[in-house]
DNA sequence: TCTACAGGCGCG
DNA sequence: AAAGCGCGCCTGTAGA
């Protein structure tokens, strides 16, 4: 086959009732075309070039038919995530944004389409069988999502080709296009896998801290204690403790003069409903969050499935939405638990953002804090602040741009010893609290500010403005040069996290598949015989792993660490220790 | 009766 | 303790 006959991509849309297959070669010429039938498309798909990147409207809408026929995607093209980047990077000169077609720059049908927002990937999965209960009027429900007709898709992505190559740094955006898109593809793998869930452990701790599940209505022994507690410590039997106004007029009548019922409030007095009035709260909040009504909507069959949203944080980090993913309790973290014959990876990476911070900078004097040891304890042996809590507290203000407190008193002394990291927060902040845009490493913009914004400082900056105008106008850009100082690391440090997990799902994908009768069930077709990530929360991962490949796996888990580090900041020695733990639980099976 | 919002708290 | 960034979920209440 000759080189210009080579398939590069492979682009899927609709059109008509079929779902139409087109491949392309490198120059994008179109090489082959083929129709199939939208029930076995998946199937009938033929294996592409393993080389070949995938490209589609939305990952969530057409990958989870491709896992459940059994087949894996190495790369591809996520149109909707790869668009919202594109059309607002200050990398892209304005008139080449993915957003506008070059004979029509006002066109702004086009952009509104493409900026639709995710198909819930939990609906993608769904059977359709469900009739909608007032559909009477035969009107189907209006399309959600990003068009994926085949021109349209096959239009967007030449027109994203082309603002990659009119880019001021199209390198580091086609590394954040990649990344971005390996990501689509692993929250749906990881989604269609599930967190392997011990209900056994979960219920433990459930009976152990709020007492027997309770039947009907009433609330588990343990908690009906507490209350009591509570109660009687307000000399009021009747009082109800789940009403904010109400709890807030008991603690009065009983002196307790708080303005809020917050935990860190309430724990400012010196009272004996205190104790167990904190008590209660905590119970209170692992039985409605993660009690026994969550085990039986989320936990089912041994996996926990959150639906992970991708992109879903302007920052670039992941959201989710279901199952609260991003909120598991450290307390729950038991439950997580290896397959009979499995084991558990586990890694985070310590003090990520100002790692990140130190490279993006080239700030040599705090990736010399950093380097093989605690960054905190680095940043105290150079002498700048006396102890590791203080200089972490500082750290985190200079990157959240805390003014006041402990943390703003300590900021300055930062600010002198690593001049160059300090410079570019401050700097992103400056940028903010004039309305700009600021930019991640890889080309991930923030939006500038808005018109409702300029209005505001504008009319502070007028000839009438009261005191209450100047101090809105301030407070406002305070708030967004707060937001576009931590924009620049906070997106950054999930450009890396993403690096590092596109790179670790390519080594895994490496590692060979495990016998049959020795295969995980529950993680589905594709990936019960083979380690795959199946957790992924900001800057820690969880593999579910054969026992056997357990150190290969870490070892790749470490590997594509550093891999990531030199794909993002080459030559800078910064590096990325990890705590990584290899689940001893796993081993008694 | 239904929806929107605020308070509170879990995570990084 | 929060402060100072980014989230999602649950509850009760206020408002339509």
């Amino acid at each position: 086959m000759t080189a210009a006959g080579e398939v590069r991509w492979r682009v899927v849309g609709r059109e008509g009732g079929s779902v139409v297959l087109v491949d392309l070669d490198a120059g994008l010429d179109e090489v082959r075309r083929e129709r199939v039938g939208p029930d076995r498309w998946a199937v009938e798909a033929p294996a592409a070039d393993p080389s070949a990147r995938w490209v589609w409207s939305d990952t969530a809408r057409w990958y989870p038919d491709l896992l459940a026929a059994g087949s894996v995607v190495a790369r591809c093209q996520d149109l909707r995530l790869c668009h919202a980047i594109l059309r607002a990077s200050t990398l892209v000169p304005p008139a080449a944004r993915a957003d506008r077609s070059a004979d029509a720059p006002g066109d702004a049908s086009r952009d509104e389409r493409w900026d639709a927002a995710p198909v819930d990937a939990s609906s993608a999965v769904a059977p359709a069988g469900e009739p909608a209960l007032f559909d009477l009027d035969d009107a189907p429900a209006a399309p959600v999502g990003v068009p994926d007709g085949i021109d349209d898709v096959l239009a967007e992505f030449r027109r994203q080709q082309d603002a990659l190559r009119a880019a001021s740094d199209p390198g580091r955006l086609r590394l954040l296009i990649a990344a971005e898109s390996a990501g689509a593809l692993l929250a749906a793998e990881m989604q269609a896998a599930g967190v392997p869930w011990s209900l056994d452990v979960h219920e433990g701790i459930l009976e152990a801290t709020l007492g027997a599940r309770p039947t009907g209505g009433a609330a588990p022994a343990r908690v009906q204690e507490v209350a009591r507690a509570v109660r009687d410590a307000l000399g009021d039997p009747a009082a109800s403790l789940d009403s904010q106004p109400k709890l807030l007029r008991s603690l009065h009548r009983i002196g307790i003069h708080a303005r809020s019922t917050s935990r860190w409030e309430l724990a400012e007095y010196d009272h004996p409903v205190i104790a167990p009035l904190l008590e209660y709260k905590k119970l209170m909040r692992l039985m409605s969050a993660n009690g026994w009504a969550w085990l039986d909507e989320w936990a089912r069959g041994g996996r926990f499935r959150p639906v992970y949203v991708p992109g879903g944080v302007v920052t670039g980090r992941w959201a989710s939405s279901g199952g609260g993913a991003l909120q598991l309790p450290r307390a729950l973290r038991p439950a997580v638990h290896a397959d009979p014959g499995w084991t558990l990876v586990v890694a985070d990476v310590a003090q990520l953002e100002p790692r990140v911070l130190a490279a993006m900078s080239g700030d040599l004097a705090l990736a010399e804090a950093a380097r093989g040891r605690d960054l905190y304890d680095g940043i105290v042996a150079s002498g700048s602040i006396a102890t590791r809590a203080e200089a972490k507290i500082a750290m985190l203000g200079a990157m959240y741009g805390a003014t006041t407190g402990d943390s703003g008193r300590l900021v300055p002394a930062l600010r002198r010893a690593y001049p160059r990291a300090m410079g570019l927060v401050d700097a992103a902040a400056r940028t903010g609290d004039s309305g700009g845009a600021v930019t991640t490493w890889l080309g991930r913009s923030s939006a500038p500010a808005g018109s409702e914004w300029h209005e505001v400082q504008a009319r502070a900056g007028g000839p009438d403005a009261s005191d209450a105008d100047r101090a809105q106008a301030r407070r406002s850009a305070g708030d967004r040069g707060r937001f576009t100082r931590n924009f620049v690391v906070q997106g950054t440090a999930a450009e890396w996290a993403l690096a590092w997990l596109a790179d670790l799902r390519g080594l895994l994908a490496e590692l060979p598949a495990v016998p049959v009768e020795q295969g995980a069930e529950a993680s589905g077709p594709v990936f019960s015989r083979r380690a795959h990530l199946c957790f992924f929360l900001h800057d820690e991962i969880i593999v579910h792993a054969p026992l056997a490949q357990a150190e290969a796996v870490a070892d790749a888990v470490a590997r594509s660490a550093e891999r990531a580090a030199r794909l993002l900041f080459g030559g800078f020695p910064i590096d990325f220790p990890l705590d990584l733990r290899i689940s001893i639980d796993a081993a008694k099976g």
